[in-house]
DNA sequence: TATAAACCTTCTACTAACAGGAGAGTCAAG
DNA sequence: CTTGACTCTCCTGTTAGTAGAAGGTTTATA
């Protein structure tokens, strides 16, 4: 399929497609005319690549991901070990914006929403 | 204090904060020499745009989030208004990192954690 | 079959949010 | 007064893209 359907179907720019691609991160075939020619496995990758990078990893990272992926030497405790990493990122910066939340209404509580400037 | 204090009281490098100096997020007084002079009112500046940042606040956002804190706003309604969309921000950034936190413990316990390659 | 719209290509240039390094000025100790 | 650590500004480099131009290709339709 072409650059257009592919990018319908994952839900992300054109131009992010193409930048994958230049930078090698996926390397789908051409067609004669040189349009790019995306098969359901080179979406997969794709779709591989969008989740790892909301999850906060870097291209580089996906890049191993990837490799990861078509190598299929991937090895389970290696998976397990990044993603424990990131889970525990995560969980701090919860944390972090529940108490940021807190003072943002305890801010907004002091407020009384009138015309006064002593807020 | 000078720069480097702040650096290592804030564990950031020094080169980000120049940059955050550079463009206007913070405004350090100068001693006569040039050097940049750190109050604790502006460490404290400096924590809430790390920690911003690190939720994944832009640096226009955080400019936003400080003069909130700063209680620039001139008038009280103003005030509450913003902080109550940055609420619904935090809100949602805290449930997408929870859906995150989520899919990624879901796939570490799809694996076993061992030396297999089909994780 | 002509042609226009819609699509695709590469290329350059721009962005945010920094990091690294050069070259020069400043401060504190010996 | 010199040495070394620290600071300054300025400039280039990086990452992960986005925007637009100039031009080739495909497809729908008149």
């Amino acid at each position: 399929m072409k650059i257009s359907e592919a990018a319908r179907k994952i839900k992300i720019p054109i131009k992010k497609i193409r930048y994958y691609s230049d930078i090698g991160l996926i390397r789908p075939s051409r067609v004669n005319s040189g349009y790019r020619d995306f098969t359901e496995n080179d979406l997969i990758k794709l779709q591989l690549i969008v989740k790892s990078r909301s999850f906060g990893f870097s291209i580089k990272e996906c890049s191993t991901l990837i490799k990861l992926f078509e190598n299929k030497s991937r090895y389970s405790k290696d998976v397990k070990k990044i993603a424990a990493l990131k889970i525990t990122e995560i969980e701090k910066k919860i944390k972090s914006l529940n108490m940021l939340k807190k003072n943002l209404q305890k801010i907004s509580n002091q407020c009384k929403g009138d015309d006064n400037p002593n807020c």
